[in-house]
DNA sequence: GCACGGCTTTGCGCTGGATCAAAAGTTGCG
DNA sequence: CGCAACTTTTGATCCAGCGCAAAGCCGTGC
């Protein structure tokens, strides 16, 4: 029988590497592909969740936001990754396509009861949420405790390790030279900086010696050592 | 059969509420309880992840920190709440008690093994690990977006959501009179602020009537709508 | 080619919270 | 009780990062 997950570009790193194909072609019934555009938003916080979703390609980001209109970016979402909230009613952050993207999606019920009698995939599901429980942790000591010019360094070296090739190259090491799924606001909003500052940082590495710029979203690291030291 | 679980105060509440007593007899058997002083360590930020444990009583901090001594609190951890991390190598934060606490501790590996085994176990533990995950992203809006003030006045209201009895009081609302389990300094490391501010912002705000502070540790709230209109 | 709209950079003054310093409470203990 | 160690409060000053405004840069469409 052939199905879509086939010839799925995230085959053995979604959630989905632990299921064989007959309950791979169970799990395609329930499921269908969709595009999403950039900037276009796949669901809202405070709507009720009604879907989920593994990630096929390109970048979204997932936020929350106060009443007035400040928006915080509190999660990054490659290809393989998953979206959304299972066993839970309601959406938490906003998640929207940075970059247009390519989405595998689950009505949220139909998703809960598949997972519910599938442990494998529950446990995939449960290591990744451990891993993201820690990451998002480790992410609050910089927005809590480092300054401006750490948090964009730190910002930089993740994006360089996290930017790596769909996974065929196989692990390869941190690039030296990216393109970024951010606009200047974007990344103050992740790092909980303005535009202002975010701009002059970047500036200041640049004259620096420390980064290049080649074009408003490329990013050159010339001098990894000393962008390290810079993250405090 | 008679095991301690028996009369255990989280029996109800704990991930351990899934299990039936033959399966409660068998976990009981790979832990032991064990109190820990307040101030005491159970695990530190990157050592390798030996010990997982649930909470029976007390109260304990995760925390992770820069090389230059900053911390950052990353949670706080009530009974019945879970502690550690479970299939994976290394401890992400440090857990330290701030009362004085008893808990029920696993070797990791013994407990990985059991609750693989228990579909239902893993399941309760994904719901937990992706509330809290939910938890730690909106606390994210706060360390990166809010004001000084309004982080304070939206601790306040959060500690007198989460600090109601042991569960025993069946849903009680929020209280409007509690003793935290935190100096100034916690606060602040909660917060991301300086424990000068932390101890401004309370006089600030028992000086215009909002709260009350009894001693040291004790918050008496008394104008909640302002203080939740100070929250942002 | 050039005009328009949306980003991004730069300049400048201001301020919220940090930092430094010292006084005032609290707690514990002989 | 009275002293020592610690925590919290208060005061005074400073500065990193914000907010506003203007100028510059790019991409896009006509």
């Amino acid at each position: 029988m052939s199905i879509a997950c086939d010839t799925c570009v995230v085959r053995n790193r979604a959630i989905c590497s632990v299921l064989d194909t007959d309950e791979l072609v169970a799990l395609n019934r329930i499921g269908r592909t969709r595009t999403i555009s950039a900037g276009q938003t796949l669901m809202w916080e405070g709507e009720d969740s009604a879907l989920v979703a593994n990630v096929l390609d390109g970048v979204l980001k997932l936020s929350t936001g106060t009443e007035d209109g400040r928006e915080q970016i509190v999660g990054i979402v490659y290809p393989a990754d998953f979206i959304g909230r299972p066993f839970g009613a309601r959406a938490q952050q906003t998640v929207t396509a940075l970059t247009e993207a390519r989405v595998c999606v689950f009505a949220r019920g139909d998703f809960d009861a598949f997972a519910r009698e599938h442990p494998a995939l529950e446990h995939k599901l449960l290591q990744r949420t451990l891993t993201e429980l820690d990451r998002a942790r480790h992410w609050m000591l910089l927005l809590g405790r480092k300054s401006a010019m750490e948090k964009m360094a730190s910002f930089l070296l993740e994006m360089s390790e996290r930017l790596v090739q769909n996974g065929c190259t196989p692990d390869a090491g941190p690039l030296d030279r990216f393109t970024l799924p951010f606009g200047r606001q974007q990344i103050a909003d992740i790092l909980g900086l303005t535009i202002e500052t975010v701009s002059r940082l970047l500036t200041k590495l640049k004259n620096d010696g420390v980064i290049d710029l080649p074009s408003r979203r490329e990013v050159a690291i010339l001098q990894r050592d000393i962008l390290h030291h810079r993250a405090g």
